[in-house]
DNA sequence: CCGAATTCG
């Protein structure tokens, strides 16, 4: 991107503001970027963590993208703080709120439960009129319309950009006593194309209908899009400041009982564990996700709390079921370094015969949302589960794991940079 | 949120 010199000076004086470089160091950092803002202020920051009750001092800044919306960025310089957390994160976290207009969001996305049982197409009536590029108002209907083209269109996670029909029969709504979950970091930490991602996303949960749905990196202007767009839906936050993790209950097939948050004591990115209690088909469940602290660099944070969650999973109710489902940012040998998993806890990939197909939920050689140069896989998103110990029915058996979010949208990012886990259970009796 | 480079005490 080329830069006028005084739109550089203006640039590299915000920058160095931001960063709390000298304007020469701000300059050159803003070079290596290509003068791209959002680029040299991910790379600088590296990675949105830490506490903001921790800030010491406290920037505003307004920032005036091309695209002209408008990002209020909160910059909270941290006190160096000596503790033995042993965490080599920035001292330095990034704020970030959206504010635009809730019309950026696409409006009229609306899940509906199905009125009947049987396989019920899932009809998408895009009404595309003068603002084709701006909200495209979409209505999931649960009966096949004819569009004015007479054309039968079936929702698919990019549906709203017009661009797949599927068979009517690809993802029928039927009830086989079956539990569906979806586990999904959205990645709201990047504000890029983040309205149609959001639309996407939530195209993803009238597509498959999921009866538990365990999201991570939730900012508000998507939990205000998500609790707006899934009526059917209880909704569970495990926060309310910066990002945090949420759960989403089909109404129509899970009672919410209770729900709590535990926080992790040594945390430095505000993460915690969310638990909630169900019951569903006369079983007893308890669902838990998690954002584990991120990075390699605290590996050792994130054992802590892998320890902390695992402990939740083996002190719940006997007779309940525990299904946690969520970001563990975990590597293999952190896992067996605690000791492996603990007695009649499993991990779900595994169960199902650890299948390549889905075992890399992170993956820079397929997914450049965040735009890095080297290329690795991890399987950082992932599912334990305990069954009930008294041995009343129902059981609770895996069925099948498969990845989601893995094609395009129109503005070329895929929804998130980790791939949703979609997951299937059996329940028998 | 990687890996490698950079910076700093
Ligand atoms: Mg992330």
């Amino acid at each position: 991107m080329e830069c006028q010199p005084n739109k550089e000076n203006e640039l590299g004086r915000l920058f160095a503001d931001v960063t709390s470089l000298s304007q020469p160091e701000a300059i050159k950092w803003l070079q290596k970027h290509s003068w791209n803002l959002q680029k040299a202020l991910d790379s600088y920051f590296e990675f949105a963590g830490g506490s903001a009750k921790a800030s010491k001092q406290k920037a505003d800044v307004d920032i005036v993208t091309e695209t002209s919306s408008s990002k209020h960025i909160e910059e909270m310089n941290q006190e160096g703080m000596q503790d033995n957390s042993g965490c080599g994160v920035e001292e330095t976290e990034i704020m970030i709120t959206i504010r635009q207009s809730d019309e950026e969001f696409a409006e009229d996305l609306t899940v509906q439960e199905p009125k009947s049982e049987g396989a019920t197409p899932i009809v998408i009536d895009l009404v595309s009129d003068d603002e084709p590029s701006e909200i495209e108002e979409i209505t999931i209907l649960d009966d096949a319309v004819e569009h004015d083209e007479g054309q039968l269109e079936v929702i698919t996670e990019n549906s709203h950009f017009g661009l797949a029909t599927v068979s009517a029969s690809n993802e029928p709504d039927v009830d086989d006593g079956g539990i569906t979950m979806l586990s999904w970091n959205i990645d709201g930490l990047d504000l890029e194309c983040l309205p149609q991602r959001s639309r996407a996303i939530c195209n993803t949960i009238a597509l498959h209908r999921p009866d538990v749905v365990c999201f991570q990196e939730v900012i508000d202007p998507f939990r205000d899009y998500l609790a707006k767009h899934t009526k059917g839906y209880h909704l569970v936050t495990g926060g309310d400041e910066g990002y945090y993790t949420a759960i989403l209950l089909k109404k129509s097939r899970l009672d919410l009982l209770s729900h709590e948050i535990i926080p992790y004591p040594t945390t430095r990115m505000m993460r915690n564990l969310l638990i909630v209690k169900t019951r569903v088909f006369g079983l007893d469940l308890c669902l838990m996700t998690s954002h584990l602290e991120s990075t390699r660099a605290c590996a050792k944070e994130r054992q802590k709390q892998l320890k902390c969650l695992l402990e939740k999973i083996h002190l719940a109710p006997q007779s309940s079921a525990v299904i946690f489902a969520g970001d563990t940012n975990l590597r293999d040998k952190e896992v067996s370094e605690i000791g492996g998993l603990p007695w009649r806890m499993r991990d779900m990939w595994v169960t199902l015969g650890s299948s390549s197909e889905t075992q890399y939920t992170w993956d820079t050689s397929v997914n450049d949302n965040l735009g890095f140069s080297t290329k690795s896989h991890f399987r950082f998103d992932r599912i334990y589960f305990r069954a009930a110990l008294d041995l009343s029915p129902p059981k609770l058996l895996p069925r099948s794991l498969r990845l989601v979010g893995t094609e395009r949208l129109m503005c070329k990012m895929f929804p998130s940079d980790h791939w949703g886990l979609l997951a299937h259970w059996d329940l028998v009796h």
